[in-house]
DNA sequence: GGCTAAACGAGACGGTACGTCTCGTCTTGGG
DNA sequence: CCCAAGACGAGACGTACCGTCTCGTTTAGCC
């Protein structure tokens, strides 16, 4: 019962850093196993031995590259709707950089073209924003900034796919001003209900 | 000077056709020009030579087929919380039809794909819906039932947005209940401020 | 009921030099379909949609270029040894050149990959070489030089067959001498039996 | 220091037997070296360690196989005529035999294909064949049964190669009235000469 | 009503990339 | 030091489509 060789770190290293690089050169749909396997000085079955699939090369590549391990978990500085803007101003920041629009586009695409991939892409990409929102808005509920009838998971996926949406559909890019009226829009529709702020009562 | 045989409704009929339908069988990623001619019976270059690439295509074809006719113009019953949920219900409704979130799957790879072509989408699927529930915003301010300070604008692009979000993550597809919960916090929002509801001021 | 564009002549004949000549350059198991195409400056798949596999493109290439046309039918100057003679020292000049010993060796690597190959080279190749002679011995055969019971198929075939055989075995390859014992030999084999068996003197 | 691991003699075995089952089954040109080693249950490293080619396993496998072994030096029964009729007739049933005409394709593709495996299959398949019946043929030249000037390799290589050349045409297979038709015609070619029966000498 | 010219279906073309197979080499760990 | 296992870089396989380019064959207007 022999183990064969092992599997190369190098190899998978340079296959998403090459992957990383083309995906910003020429997008998704212009990007090949063959580029990325040239481009990594890769046999192309060393590719195809360990993904099977451009969308997981792509999403393997987006999650291990940048972008992601700056889920930072939200500042608390006690004061949500500072923390809010500020979350929103790094996030949309991020999203509307050359690289992070790109990205985004990419992992779309590769979202729409493969369930599996989209799992993927969710759990470790999305999904960290929305816990980490969640959290915070837990916190200021519990500090009574936030009403406590509120619906959080809707408050945070409306955060992150608002502004997610205004990139995808590739008009006019969000800004900050637009992430500080989301916050405003949002924050004022979980307020906390004391005496007359019955805004949607009749 | 003569001026030859006119262009063929029938092929440009049938091409739309065999996009639709194959856009549903296979998906955007595997849908072909060579297919959708094949399945049109037509040559591939009668597609070439009208439309040039296949988002082209697939823009047309959605925006000629079932889904973007019915952006019937919002009821006004003049109760705005009845008439955005009763347009929610009915978004959801369509975005989660099996049709539904395959085509916007389709159209958002297309997007991706084409900035001409997002920009076409845009203009005719998502813009005429943020239109439309913008006059509806518009008329429920007027009539004193959201904030005259409200940026509507933003309201819109976030309802229509954070569905489209939910059911491009490919995730748990919105329901109802998500719809209504959107609704709800997006109206408190931008209610009417009374008096001391500043919540969010300090 | 239309007919789509013609077949081009330009790159059939590019394809057929084009493996001509790497099968000289490289030899029949080195031959790549990919090189062919490539050095003929044509698409694999024009490659694949007239032939189908290397040893059919080698045929064709072989029949088509030199080699056989030269099938010249056999001089009969009424004596049947000098024109043996004349073939087999022809034969043997054909066979052992550079270019001959290269494609009787690619010919049969073709020849026992594929046995409709096998069918088609024999036709035209081998054949006609037997077919030629057969008629110059039948020839010689009712000018009483050859003894009228001999079984001129087994001498015939005899002669090609045996010094393809001298070529193939790749040791020693066969002179002008070896030709002329053979010849000897087969004459002399099926000389006429009268008296003084001087069919052959005058 | 030490010499280390013996060459497994199993191993050894197990290729070879491979190899010829693979031959038979598929033919020389689908045969590799990966699936020699799969099935021969080894490393292809093992396979690259001893013998660094297609050819020469299959050279080897061939000749330590069948086929081989049998090359039983001729009877000598007195009778020239009838021993080569022998002879020939069991050279006839061998290579025209399933395996016996496949092993034929086989080892005369790989002689193609590789100069050095020519001269090896030539020295210890072919050339044992003739040389036993060149033996014999100096026997019955002594014996006076063959003519004292006759070109005895010339008459071996004829048989033997003439044979051979009509199982590698892959048309008829030859038959045993073939192989005495030949015998015939090329004993009588080498028959001793009485008087003036120097047909073909000048 | 014949002429001309563009659009049509068909399908071959030079290409690119696919995903698979095999090559010959290299690495690992067990015997 | 040999071996089975098996990953590796390389590159050919045969297929699918790309977008372009002929081919006849309709099918309009226009004379």
């Amino acid at each position: 019962m022999s183990s064969g060789r092992k599997r190369s770190e190098a190899s998978r290293l340079a296959i998403l850093e090459a992957t990383r690089f083309l995906l910003a050169a020429v997008g998704y749909e212009r990007l090949t196993i063959e580029g990325i396997a040239g481009r990594a000085g890769v046999g192309k079955q060393t590719v195809y031995r360990w993904w099977g699939s451009k969308s997981a090369v792509v999403a393997e590549a987006a999650l291990s590259g940048g972008l992601s391990q700056q889920v930072e978990p939200l500042p608390d500085t006690g004061h949500i709707a500072n923390d809010l803007r500020e979350w929103s101003r790094a996030w949309v920041a991020r999203l509307t950089s050359p690289e992070g629009s790109g990205l985004v586009l990419a992992l779309t695409a590769a979202t729409v073209d493969n369930q599996e991939v989209a799992d993927r892409l969710y759990r470790h990409f999305t999904e960290p924003h929305e816990t980490s929102l969640l959290q915070r808005l837990a916190s200021a509920q519990r500090a009574g900034q936030i009403d406590s009838d509120a619906d959080l998971p809707t408050v945070a996926s409306t955060l992150v796919g608002s502004l997610l949406y205004r990139v995808l559909a590739r008009q006019r890019p969000p800004t900050a001003d637009d992430a500080n009226a989301l916050v405003a829009l949002v924050l004022k529709g979980c307020a906390p209900q004391h005496e007359g702020a019955d805004a949607v009562r009749r």
